[in-house]
DNA sequence: GCACCCGCATGACATCTGTCATACGGCACT
DNA sequence: AGTGCCGTATGACAGATGTCATGCGGGTGC
């Protein structure tokens, strides 16, 4: 064996960051050379170490692991990319691969599939559940247009349709009729079930 | 030193139960006994294997790490109950403490917390964030009655009042009535909302 | 150039939602 | 016995939401 394989680790959470390290620490071949809490940290910290493959986490602070993915892909792509996410949401699975991830896991998949990712990747495979693959392909891509994500994320908390005119400077009916045709793209009967609908997908 | 403290770890995302695995594994008066995926097996697996503490996450499948230690605490007084859990809500960390936990933590803390937390509470200390219970005291108790949450849990995924009165077997002015009561004890301003805020609270 | 989609807007209409007043039986506490 | 809360219910009303038809300007593709 030469050196070891020097990961990078992007996690919030820091008792699931370091028990991540500390499950890696165990293979002779991978050093965790570094660990961030926030996705727009990530970028530094891989060109200030040098690393191999960067394991990042989807939902934290700063920016999304998916879209610290894309920023590491165009500034070093030759640093392996491992997504790693508590939901299997098959849009996340599409945004991870647009944006240049070489490995796609899910957490409850088995510890042991994490130091063999790290592996494959290096060798120059890609990692993906084959199930997710499946489900992805199957429900096609987003059919959500940049507006109607906009004001679907917007009124996820509960915000009227005033405020949500009011946040977005646009008239009341207009968001009303984005809700609208959003609602019917996604065959469902209020905004509450879209934007469970489009969460569910990973659309949002 | 004498023999180690068993712990038994209850987290159902598999990467990350086997993660903290590895990190208490690094202890030498610590030896993780069991692990289980679900609520449910974890009374079972306290008797078969004669644990120490039981590590319970919250959120899980088959029932939450409340209720496991609720039922717990009942068949095995003797054992220390750390509850673990992702979200800090102050309705969390009352229901762990009315459920008999010896501790809460959350899984932002530094995994170091995490091996100090097992040693205290075996020594028969309690192990609580201060500031999550200021929070918890100072917002006070669930001021829902049990009705209005299970409503509130209900309205959750966006089913309409006609959806919910036939699935609760009630008519629909009175599903109208609760939520509308649910809104202002939580001083919101529609379904959506009271959902957000129960939620946050942990009240639901 | 012409179709087509997107973003934006308005108005009208039907339905859903939230509020309020009111009512009744049951239970708990005083 | 009286008071008060909870669960249940109804009816009426105002306001929010969802749908539909229609319109306009800008961009993309053929």
């Amino acid at each position: 064996m030469s050196s070891p394989i020097k990961v990078l680790l992007a996690e919030d959470q820091s008792m699931v960051r370091e028990a991540l390290a500390a499950l890696l620490g165990l293979e002779d071949d991978i050093e965790v050379v570094a660990q961030v809490a926030r996705g727009d940290e990530v970028q530094a910290a891989v060109g200030a170490h040098g690393v191999d493959v960067a394991l990042l986490d989807i939902e934290m602070p700063g920016c999304t692991g998916i879209e610290a993915a894309a920023r590491v892909r165009r500034e070093f792509p030759q640093v392996k990319l491992v997504v790693l996410t508590t939901f299997g949401r098959p849009g996340y699975l599409r945004s991870a691969m647009e944006a240049g991830a070489d490995a796609f896991l899910v957490k409850d998949a088995p510890a042991a599939q994490l130091a063999a990712a790290v592996r494959k990747v290096l060798a120059g495979e890609r990692v993906i559940d084959p199930t997710l693959a499946a489900a992805a392909l199957a429900e096609g891509a987003n059919p959500l247009t940049d507006r109607e994500r906009e004001i679907l994320r917007a009124a996820a908390d509960g915000s009227t349709n005033a405020e949500l005119a009011a946040a977005l400077h646009l008239s009341q009916g207009t968001v009303r009729n984005y809700l609208s045709t959003a609602i019917q793209k996604l065959a469902v009967r209020n905004r509450t079930e879209a934007v469970r609908m489009a969460r569910e997908k990973g659309w949002l």
